[in-house]
DNA sequence: TGAAAGTTTGCACAGCCGTGCAAGCGGGAG
DNA sequence: CTCCCGCTTGCACGGCTGTGCAAACTTTCA
């Protein structure tokens, strides 16, 4: 397209024209009156410069307003200190969440966290990581989708290295963080028969993410095992609106449940409303719900929903911690946390007699 | 510290044991026969190469998975293609979808976007916008908090460009976006007004954020005109705690109010629940609310809050295009967006007589 | 005072890319 | 056959940093 010749000789004072070229090293050198490797040296801890030396540089830089340029620094280093997180659906109260406790960590540990959106149609967890790949991130979290295993291993030979948080697959020189899914929905379906429920049912959207599947399969297993029915609704996204949906068509049923697991907190909430607005029930002496993550609402005074919540902060530290550490080679890694059951009053008290948790 | 000595010589063809360096147009034009120029041309649109020079490279490039180093191109461009976002308490509805809508427009403008948390104490915008100077990206947006002058000379000199998001003041070659908090907060107003609604308040946190302050004000301003007394109350941090604090101390005033403007709408759901679950109020039959941001949660049915919708796409598309666009110079720009009013069932019917609104 | 040891500094190169410039190559016209 | 023109291609440089190596300088010790 159009040349964009730049103008190498004339470093004018007054603020630039248009391109507006940073300051550098050279610059700063030239106005302490030293070498330019002597500024370097004064940005690298544990380098030989004098203090007279170190102090005009530092001054000279102050005036000017000088900042290391990390991407210079990332082509002779083998580290750009860039981590890029892959994730759909960001304004979701979960994703949210886990973004925060990533970005904070990552920065906490010298890191800077580039963001990867997968909003779009397509094959968009190929294209996230090959722009990853293009600004030689040290690593790629993958909180939405599953990369095909010839990508990743494309990676792999690129020297980026993977964290899976709750994917399915494992893949080399990666590392796994999986969240008890199976566990907990085993607990909810306990709960629910301690607290004297037997009309079961399931709410889940049409989404196949692994967690989401988990959830609802070990729910189902389990109760197969023991013999019980439960009825089995998915639609739509996951989301309140699906929950909404999901609650009518479950309670429209002629055998009304009175008791549900939703596969997330936002579907459950949108199935309590369902119950409470349109078919006038009350929570829980008429249904029962559970749900999944525990996200911020799930405690407000409108649903105070019984739930999991998820270990973030947990999974987060343990990401950043894998990523800072750096050197492990091939071996996969895998690490397991649990989401713990959080008693609020969305699930009746026990009528059986025994151990009902959490009066207050 | 340790030397980390990187050993220039074999490039053995077996996966990396430490560092992995990552494939170069080198190694690239090494496979395909051709000179380290060709490849770089064949990846630079409007170059000049032969079709079978082409082909040769990309064959050599998609089998060895290169991907062109975006961080050595930004040093010849004077674009890195990076925009960092500046934000803090990431977790919140209004960010997030913020967040999102940038992240997605940068994309498709060919940016990439790189998130630095202010959530940590301290002056860190600073620190923030000092990180994104060695980043050397090409724009960065604040979302929260707000540079002092000499920062932001700083970036000007680096040639940073600056967005602020319904940031107070105006600064020099940046971009300033803005939402017409003030006009909306009187639009609450006479909403109340004619709803018959006479004993109002104000519900805010003590977050001085210049958005949260400017519809505070003029809320009081407007009434203050009319002759009209509002009891106002602030309290904590901007959130649903807050709202649920500020609920109880105003409606347990003898003079209660019957209807609150509140800044956030997660203000206006903890209001919501503390005057239905503490006190037993029914809304808004007794209790009018108008809430701002239209967050997913106001349309729940729980709350169905009358509020107002924050123009987040059209802000998005503002700042993004005004980053792509690149050209202009040191004159600030000015963009004025506007929050329509979403009418729910938070707000009684008017009484009066006249123009009720969305009875539906 | 002279030599040895230690510290500091500059040079030059590597890391990766884009691109101006000139040389090479092929083809068409006279 | 020769000349000219256009397209390709390689060389070399610039952009910014970190760092090994050797030279210069300072300090210490005999």
């Amino acid at each position: 397209m159009t040349a964009r010749k730049i103008s190498g000789g004339a470093r004018a004072e007054g603020t630039g024209q248009g391109g507006a070229k940073s300051v550098s090293a050279k610059d700063v050198a030239a106005l302490a009156g030293v070498s330019r490797a002597a500024v370097s040296r004064t940005f690298t801890p544990g380098a030989s410069v004098s203090a007279e030396t170190r102090r005009k540089v530092l001054e000279a830089a102050d005036a000017l307003g000088y900042q290391v340029n990390h991407l210079a620094r990332g082509l002779t280093r083998q580290q750009t200190g860039i981590v890029a997180l892959i994730v759909a659906q960001l304004a979701t109260p979960y994703r949210s969440a886990m973004v925060q406790a990533l970005t904070g960590k990552l920065q906490a540990a010298g890191k800077v966290a580039m963001i990867i959106n997968t909003d779009q149609e397509e094959a968009t967890v190929e294209l996230a990581l090959r722009q990853a790949l293009r600004y030689r991130a040290d690593a790629a979290v993958i909180l939405s989708g599953m990369p095909d295993r010839s990508i990743a291993d494309l990676c792999h030979r690129n020297g980026q290295r993977l964290v899976l948080i709750n994917r399915d697959d494992s893949l080399p020189g990666s590392i796994q963080l999986r969240v008890n899914d199976a566990q907990a929905a085993r607990m909810a379906l306990l709960a629910f028969l301690r607290a004297g429920c037997r009309r079961l049912a399931v709410a889940t959207s049409c989404d196949d993410t692994p967690s989401l599947l988990a959830r609802e399969r070990s729910f189902l297993e389990e109760a197969r095992t023991l013999g019980l029915d439960v009825q089995c609704e998915r639609f739509g996204a996951t989301g309140y609106a699906s929950g909404l949906a999901l609650g009518e068509r479950l309670l429209v049923r002629p055998e009304r449940p009175d008791a549900v697991f939703c596969t997330t907190d936002l579907i459950a909430c949108g199935v309590m409303d369902a119950a409470r607005q349109r078919f006038g029930l009350s929570i829980p002496a008429d249904l029962s719900v559970i749900g999944f993550d525990d996200i911020p609402q799930a405690g407000w005074e409108a649903y105070q929903l019984t739930t999991f919540t998820q270990p973030i902060e947990e999974t987060a530290a343990a990401a950043v911690d894998w990523i800072a550490r750096g050197e492990n080679g091939d071996v996969p890694c895998r690490v397991d946390l649990t989401a713990t059951m959080r008693w609020r009053r969305s699930v009746r008290a026990g009528q059986v007699g025994a151990e009902t948790a959490a009066a207050s």
